[in-house]
DNA sequence: TGCTATATTGAATACGTATTCAGAATACGT
DNA sequence: ACGTATTCTGAATACGTATTCAATATAGCA
């Protein structure tokens, strides 16, 4: 009799309880809790006996209610600003996947600017989810503190942790620099040229520094250098403003793959170039458009299957125990020659 | 004295909740509520007490609760399949970035295989979304049952509702592949092929279906048929198929962008041929690469934008107001000539 | 002044689960 | 037969908020 008035869903259908299942079941409600817990204190008879009755009435536990005890969700924050960019869209895809088999879902967190980082990541503390995945945005130590304070583990992906003791999984952009001079070097290119990425981003100022200080060591430097954001449209026009000069380069390296395939799309279109014959270009990431035989790009390949692997690890692993300090993983990245860049010297 | 065991985060900090803000501003529970709920009875001075002693101590309102005293939390539930398949990351963006406008999060449910959806979908379920979009994945009636019974609206993204009373928004798949079909006739075509996608999807039906009725209204067929998956690799497989023999067609419409971008490299890698010269060829959806310069490509445009503000409108509605009927909205494409096709006769 | 309408607040409770703790039942050993 | 260990279960309660309802205070009006 005590419960008389039963909540009622929207479309009128009864919203049916773990409380209702235990009346059919005839036990009490922790029975049933117990019943859809697996490694929980219950006989195989009971807990058989729970399942028969929510089945019939079509029981699935709240995973909102659990939650609130738990203090956590079964929810990871995929934190993402480049969306546009395949290299960040593939990447979602293989978080939200990865997560999935491993029993979380993702809750998106969409900040196409910078600035919006500030009021959305508070809004995924308050949601309790379980961890936050950081890509493509820098935290600030006001943020990093706030996480802490939730008690809410955090990796950034490919970005270093400037402040707290954060933890990262990274590749090794400014490695991936040093590889990329060293093999258009090797190729005898004496008129080499970068294109930037987003001027200010982290991964721009590493991939560059690394290229720039390793042209340096061996007696090379910059032949030119523009800018573009990382997008087709932005490495157009800055291939066209490198190719337009009197002396052109003979080798480019973009920083990222998608203005490589612009940059190669303008040299045979505008100016008649082959490549490598006439240019060699070298992009950085191996999306998998590099692949296509259109483009051909030889390029910096990231593992990415592997660092997205680490990043849940190393995430799952401190939602379970307390670690003092960040632990910080970087992957050397390698150099896949798929031909759009002569890669070894006319003279040997 | 009450509460003199205050539960602790796992860092070690105190959790802060809506009754240490009431004890410090020297109300009740309730009306620390009231202080967050927008248009609730209480008097500005209270207000700005609360609201300001919950700022001294860092309180935040926990979701989570109140999704459960609500039955509703403000999550929307996003179902992709395609998730490598740029139309449809596109389509993620431009859904979680809307929603997020609104005051929706995104939870991303992620099902690379048809068949998961039967396990994926009732997650989402109880995880008490406020409503949830589907993408590329058709609904049986088992499930649409299931989620109308938890009162949890859905609308269908380019799907039309097979079962139950389901909302939809879709763009005219059968109408775009007339007005391919119509194009290609004007432009003088006569030996037309049709590169269909996933054999089975309901895109690819339709837009078969209108283009191959069409072409049959105006006393004319398809000359020849291959089919790919939708992705890139694909197409260009089908398109070897198709251009290896002898009599070769002189148009091919590709049932999405990919295909046809593949379509133009092999046709100008191996078979040499100029488009639109030798061969026109025209895709559907519009991609963003579908622009780039290189391929330039004539395709059916969907316009996503206004799908995706309808889809969420009516989601929307059908949180807030009860319906007894699915809606069904259906947007025409537009073709986008960008010169990969011959649009007008030689004779005219 | 007395009476009614209105604005504001707090006490009690619901939401649906997980957890703690104590008790019951059973098994085991001698 | 007795004590102890073990297994299983239920009562009570916590999680943090929103809502209902009654009570109080205030304003308005004659």
């Amino acid at each position: 009799m005590s419960r008389s008035k039963k909540s009622k869903s929207r479309q009128g259908h009864p919203r049916v309880s773990s409380h209702q299942v235990a009346e059919l079941a005839g036990v009490s409600q922790p029975t049933v809790s117990r019943a859809f817990t697996p490694g929980a204190n219950i006989s195989e008879e009971t807990r058989n006996k729970v399942l028969e009755a929510a089945e019939k009435i079509g029981y699935r536990p709240n995973v909102i209610a659990r939650s609130l005890t738990q203090q956590s969700t079964n929810m990871i924050g995929l934190l993402v600003g480049d969306f546009k960019n395949p290299f960040y869209s593939r990447l979602i895809d293989m978080f939200s996947v990865q997560l999935q088999q491993r029993g979380y879902w993702s809750l998106l967190l969409n900040v196409p600017h910078e600035a919006e980082i500030e009021s959305t990541l508070p809004m995924a503390l308050q949601y309790q989810v379980a961890g936050i995945i950081v890509t493509s945005a820098t935290l600030t130590s006001t943020l990093a503190d706030e996480c802490e304070s939730y008690g809410t583990p955090v990796v950034l992906f490919n970005r270093y942790p400037l402040h707290g003791n954060l933890n990262a999984v990274t590749s090794d952009n400014e490695g991936g620099g040093r590889i990329v001079a060293d093999a258009l070097l090797d190729g005898g290119h004496n008129r080499i040229a970068y294109m930037a990425g987003q001027e200010g981003s982290s991964t721009n100022r590493d991939r560059e520094k690394g290229f720039t200080e390793r042209l340096l060591e061996r007696g090379s430097h910059v032949f030119a250098r523009e800018s573009g954001d990382y997008y087709y449209n932005s490495g157009y026009k800055a291939a066209q403003r490198l190719l337009s000069n009197e002396k052109k380069p003979d080798a480019i390296f973009c920083a990222n793959d998608l203005m490589a395939m612009a940059t190669m799309d303008v040299a045979r279109r505008h100016f008649d170039l082959e490549v490598p014959d006439d240019l060699s270009i070298i992009g950085f990431d191996d999306i998998p458009m590099a692949s296509w035989p259109t483009y051909s790009l030889t390029t910096l390949h990231q593992p990415v299957r592997e660092m997205v692997n680490a990043t849940i690890d190393i995430l799952i692993d401190t939602v379970h125990e307390v670690r003092s300090e960040g632990i910080v993983r970087m992957y050397a990245g390698e150099l896949i020659d798929r031909g759009s860049a002569r890669l070894v010297s006319d003279s040997e």
